[in-house]
DNA sequence: ATCTCTGCAAATGTTTTGCATCAGC
DNA sequence: GCTGATGCAAAACATTTGCAGAGAT
């Protein structure tokens, strides 16, 4: 039912470009350069879209906005610095969490979310980009 | 530095009547019972004071609005079903996920949200309260 | 009396929607 | 040509802020 448009395929390429989960300015700022009149609503409508489709899944990070990332990225978490205020990715999932949930629960997914201090900011008591 | 107002007091007994998570609205809601003029901008500028005097603790949900909790319940987690949109606590906590990060970050804390469908959902095919 | 806090309303920022037009199929 | 998709602007929300007056100490 739905249609190729260029719109689409100017965000659909904004993923395949990067890994790390985007907002809607950020897709909206990348896919401007490949088409300049884009607005928007029209990143919005295709984000949501995406979703549903299953091209894209939504990342809840604590902060305000939604982002997205591609969908077929492997399983993985982040790991938030609280000093630098940047994500990173961590690959290795402790799993198996089906003994948490209580007797009848059907866990289907998951989210993990570590902080602390990267690094660079744990070693050093000065380096600071906030 | 800080009085102790009326609508402050209020706002602090909201959380102290409940163990659930709450949005600014819930608590300008149920404050308000107590309190009929209060406003939200109060709400917000109170909840935004009281984390950082360390009374409430900011939960991160996978949906829009920011919420918050009392910072003396036990570290737990929560399990959201995603056909009666509920959110239910798990005590339970897998711990030790320091062997994920890697070498040279300093991990401080964790916040884990698993997901699917609660013992009511995943028995019955057609209760659906959403 | 001082100085913070409050309520209101306006400002800001984000996301959604109505509508006329455009473009895929 | 039909029908969904787009861009714009307005609307709908959520959150923050300026300000004058009220209240806590």
């Amino acid at each position: 039912m739905s249609k190729n448009t260029r719109q689409r395929e100017a965000i659909r390429e904004v993923f395949e470009r990067t890994t790390r989960p985007l907002g809607p300015k950020d897709v909206l700022a990348a896919a401007q350069r490949a088409l300049p009149g884009l607005g928007i609503a029209t990143v919005y409508r295709n984000l949501k879209l995406l979703e549903e489709e299953g091209s894209l899944k939504a990342v809840h990070l604590p902060g305000d906005v939604q982002l997205y990332e591609r969908a077929d990225q492997m399983h993985h978490h982040f790991f938030h610095c609280r000093r630098c205020n940047r994500y990173f990715d961590i690959q290795a999932c402790p799993g198996d969490f089906d003994r948490l949930v209580p007797q009848g629960y059907k866990l289907e997914a998951h989210e993990l979310m570590l902080s602390g201090l990267c690094d660079t900011c744990a070693s050093s008591q000065s380096a600071k980009k906030d």
